[in-house]
DNA sequence: ACATAATGTGTGTATTTTACACAATAAACT
DNA sequence: AGTTTATTGTGTAAAATACACACATTATGT
């Protein structure tokens, strides 16, 4: 499976050169398109990035971020939503495009603009499928020496990422249904990396008047449960355009 | 000139649709990669956005962004820079991405990506250059259908610019490099579309700390002139790590 | 039953934001 | 020269928001 789809990648680089031999006589550029999704997760208090082996020879090792080329009948974030359910298996998770990386010399076989999408997701909706382990969750902090610009390209979308997290709830999309606050406390903790006053942060997020309580506790924790929480997202939803954001 | 443009335009469309075909028949797509520029003005107390009239015939009549195609051997924001250069003979100006167009369907001429830009400029420092008639600075209330999906690039790029000038201090861009502090907030009530108390309006803007006294007033004004200012962009480099916004 | 580890809760202080009015100045008009 | 007109320049009090901070409660594990 994994050499076949070195095969494809390879043969998708000679074609790209191909079609720019025949373009450099004409005056319109045709440039392969591609997009990469940055897709973020949220385990065991840590903010993580999912990463894959690279398929190119030239970054053979190193790690770089779930792409693929966009199909002739494909809009740009019909690809992205594409890839993530191949990748995941999830669909209907939070999707944004965050910036186009078009230098002409970013991609060794040729000319290859991409799109750079960030994603959250539920990293528990998905657990059973990385047994390819090619496929990794990686901490934030050990992410380096991506393939490509793709450390460029994820630290433009974790930036991205921490300035909408402040904007829009977003984060919630990285957590279970029912959370605790304190669950959502480190959430909030590992994406902006900053230490929250506990008090300061459950009046402010109850203020925004969001969470629902569900009337049950914490299972197996060895200290006292907490109680746990839903976000009602129908009435974020009719608020969010009155909504000026949350700013920890 | 202009139906030199057309032309060369129409040839670039065909030529699209000739790779195109080419390339249906292999696994990469090549798409035809091009910029659009909003480059926004300020004058008469009004903002504006520079325009001109559609190359394409189905577009007949319509304005459009300025934009071109990318060569083979220019990154995007050469490619950008360029436009503005070629259209307004200003560089060094303020220029950034926003956001990328990909629908399969948004050029008539085939599939051609658009990332856009957005820039402002001086529109003193160029005023000669518009003696094309097809070329001319619309009031941004006065913006509608615009050629291709250019409508939505211009909205898209304009809410960017709303929530910039809160972050960095780029109106300035749009002044001459004298200015009144009444100019100064004509320039922001025309950008957020809002009304700003005077006094509380000078407070913020002095309790910044960069803008210095010219010791020079306003000439030729019906009323009591005001002092004039320039920004020290120079310091404002020095502090814009630990710089975290205006908000009016 | 005792130790442990985290939850849940309120108040006073400092800071920031907002609303608001009047004297001073230069030009234009008579 | 005196009056009108339009706009500049300036400060303060009240309201809202953000921040710092401590102790009793509750479940688990031994």
């Amino acid at each position: 499976m994994k050499a076949k789809m070195d095969d494809v990648a390879e043969k998708n680089t000679r074609n790209i050169k191909t079609i720019q031999a025949e373009v450099q006589t004409i005056s319109a550029v045709a440039v392969a398109l591609s997009v990469d999704c940055v897709i973020f997760g949220f385990d065991e208090n840590k903010l993580k990035v999912l990463l894959i082996r690279s398929d190119l020879k030239k970054f053979l090792g190193q790690w770089s971020l779930l792409g693929d080329l966009v199909r002739p009948d494909e809009d740009l974030n019909e690809a992205a939503y594409r890839i993530l359910k191949q990748r995941t298996g999830l669909k209907d998770v939070y999707l944004e495009q965050v910036h186009t990386f078009g230098n002409v010399t970013r991609h060794p076989g040729g000319r290859v603009i991409s799109v750079a999408y960030c994603s959250l997701i539920n990293i528990q909706h998905h657990k059973l499928k990385i047994l390819d382990n090619e496929l990794h969750w990686h901490d934030l902090g050990e992410v380096s020496e991506l393939a490509f610009d793709h450390q460029q390209i994820f630290e433009t979308s974790y930036c991205r990422l921490q300035k909408r997290v402040q904007e829009h709830p977003l984060g919630l999309s990285l957590l279970p249904n029912k959370f605790s606050l304190r669950e959502l406390q480190n959430l909030y903790e590992a994406i902006l990396n900053v230490k929250l006053d506990r008090r300061n942060f459950r009046k402010k997020f109850f203020a925004m008047d969001f969470l629902v309580d569900m009337d049950e506790i914490e299972q197996n924790v060895p200290h006292r449960p907490g109680k746990l929480y839903k976000f009602d997202y129908a009435k974020y939803e009719k608020r969010k355009k009155t909504w000026s954001g949350i700013d920890f």
